[in-house]
DNA sequence: TTATATATACCAACTAGTTTGTTTAATTTT
DNA sequence: AAAATTAAACAAACTAGTTGGTATATATAA
């Protein structure tokens, strides 16, 4: 064979994302990432044919991560599903215990390409609307199990409310980013916790 | 005299900021900026002296008219202040009617710029954050005025909530544009509203 | 065991085009 | 006359991407 590619890739791919959030996409040049790797132009033609490339196997791993997470805290949780409200409320709390303790404020690429979106090919942000739309759909099953055994306080907006976790996320980001505050997220889930617990009230019947 | 170059100032403005909203800012040439204002390079550099200060002057433009809408809707329900719980939930309200009927998915300059924080001084990134620590500072006082004749439910962090409008507008706004849906940020401010309406509950004494 | 073949990984220098910004002289509008 | 604008040429630095050659680990054959 020939020697291990691999760690000089994960190199590029995680120096990349650093600066593509210090700097966004077009104002990361292929220099800087040479720079703050320590290889050569030749190694990252290598491993991408264009930068454009570079771009779709970001997003593409950072929603593989993102779709990870969710899943793995469905799993933690899917032992309280015979109290739905519980089960919502621990699926919150598992985010509120991965945002706390950080020391550096989050990012997410896809704030960062949504605005910068003519950066793009087409296939690209579809990666990032199909993710957003994965996460709808695994909240809105989590609440209508919820809703199968409790009311709702007032008329309801399903698919906002579904919607409502993913846009606390990325506007806790962008808040935590400008004020450097590395702990806002956490802080901003307790408070969507807190009202889907005001939200609910048990089904009298 | 002279002839006046207000009109062609203001025209570089407006381009200028849909173009970084759809390119970012060093994704933005300023030949972009020549071809859809239709003017020349020498004019450009006759009301900008470099591509910073166009950028210092869109987030300072930015900034004051968010600040204005911030203050306008305070005006508007100020004849409320003696139910400070309708004032706030108003307040609100006066957002999710200006994000009504929207036919673009809107977007906000900070979080364009926070999300590539390096092509900035700091001096603009300042103003970012001085603008989200004005909003603080309202809400953080109609929650005050709030708090004077409601009771809350659970213990709460008071700063977080302040700051959880803003929050919510921010994240809004990505989703609404990586979804391409526009309506998206009014439905998310009247689950803020919710929010609001299930926290407070009239005093017991 | 040693020589060699080979696929993979990587390097240094180069290219063609773009970027921001400057300069200068003529022209237009108030 | 003063302020605003055009047109066009220019420069220095930076951009993504190409090229031709080299190094390295593994497989294989003598």
């Amino acid at each position: 064979m020939g020697r291990d590619g691999k760690p000089t890739r994960d190199k590029i791919l995680t120096e990349s994302r650093a600066l593509v959030f210090e700097n966004g996409f077009s104002g990361t040049s292929i220099d800087q990432i040479l720079e703050k790797t320590g290889i050569t132009k030749g190694a990252f033609f290598y491993h991408f044919k264009t930068k454009m490339s570079l771009a779709k196997t970001l997003i593409e791993e950072f929603s593989r991560e993102d779709i990870a997470h969710m899943h793995d805290a469905l799993d933690k949780t899917e032992h309280l599903k015979r109290d739905p409200l519980e089960r919502l409320l621990q699926f919150i709390q598992l985010f509120i215990d991965m945002m706390s303790d950080l020391k550096e404020p989050p990012a997410c690429l896809y704030a960062s390409y949504t605005y910068e979106p003519n950066q793009f090919t087409p296939e690209i942000l579809d990666t990032i609307s199909e993710t957003i739309l994965a996460w709808r759909k695994t909240m809105m099953q989590l609440i209508r199990n919820v809703l199968e055994e409790y009311d709702i306080h007032g008329e309801m907006d399903l698919r906002a409310l579904a919607d409502h976790t993913v846009v606390v996320f990325e506007g806790a980001y962008v808040v935590s980013k400008a004020l450097n505050e590395p702990d806002l997220t956490a802080r901003h889930l307790k408070h969507l916790k807190n009202y889907f617990r005001l939200l609910f009230v048990s089904k009298k019947k």
